[in-house]
DNA sequence: ACTATATATTCCCCGTGAGGAATACAATAC
DNA sequence: GTATTGTATTCCTCACGGGGAATATATAGT
């Protein structure tokens, strides 16, 4: 079974989410092509991998000297799935016009001057 | 707008899904409550809090000295969006059997010297 | 006024983890 | 074999961010 928290953790990170957008476009790439494509550089490319595919988020595929990376399903439903959970929430559709209401609980009373709204 | 990086931020910190799962649970806490019931300390709590307010994850309502917490079902909907746009990796099947065989693309090779580790 | 409770904020410390450089390992071409 | 390309790993440094303690700020009660 896969680690919900691994998984989320693994996510937690901007780059490994930029990642996983650019392999959702191209369905599947090299390193080479990953660090072309982030701006990143190599090293940091195949780490960050390395934790994507410890979370089930990416998949390789030994192809010669390349590596052909893809996204894993099963990572990336176990995380869908965890939001799902909360589907609830904003479908009690009163929560978000509360929310829009009650985010700021104190809106700045600046003392009070007399002047007009 | 709600800001998609900075909702997937927030979440990837284990102490801030608790606090988001008790949420659920509860629908709405105080901050001594969800000191109570997650063990952490009261300043974290607050701290974690402000920046999953921050993120749209969850709303507050001032109650005499009480804040009452409650999820924000904005910043959850909006990660629960981001991850529904991958929805076709997984429902692709064959990408699932795919990675239970090519997640590890070359296991443990002969190089492995006689000694103990 | 003072006291007590609830929460937020500030400061400091410290570990984790991301980035960089260099290197090791793997696979193809010659 | 050597060279070259592609990728992983190691080592180091450093900043970010989480935790702890103390303090500040509210709000209610007396």
């Amino acid at each position: 079974m896969i680690d919900t928290e691994i998984v989320l953790d693994a996510v937690g990170e901007p780059n490994r989410r930029r990642l996983l957008e650019l392999l959702h476009q191209q369905h599947e790439s090299t390193v080479s092509e990953l660090v072309a494509a982030s701006g990143l550089r190599q090293p940091q490319v195949s780490k960050h991998l390395k934790v994507l595919a410890g979370a089930a988020l990416v998949a390789v595929r030994a192809d010669g000297r390349h590596r052909r990376y893809r996204l894993d399903g099963r990572g990336l439903r176990v995380a869908h799935e965890w939001f799902a959970s909360f589907e609830d929430v904003w479908q009690a559709r009163f929560d978000t016009l509360d929310a829009l209401v009650s985010t700021d609980p104190d809106p700045v009373p600046e003392h009070s001057r007399g002047d007009a709204p």
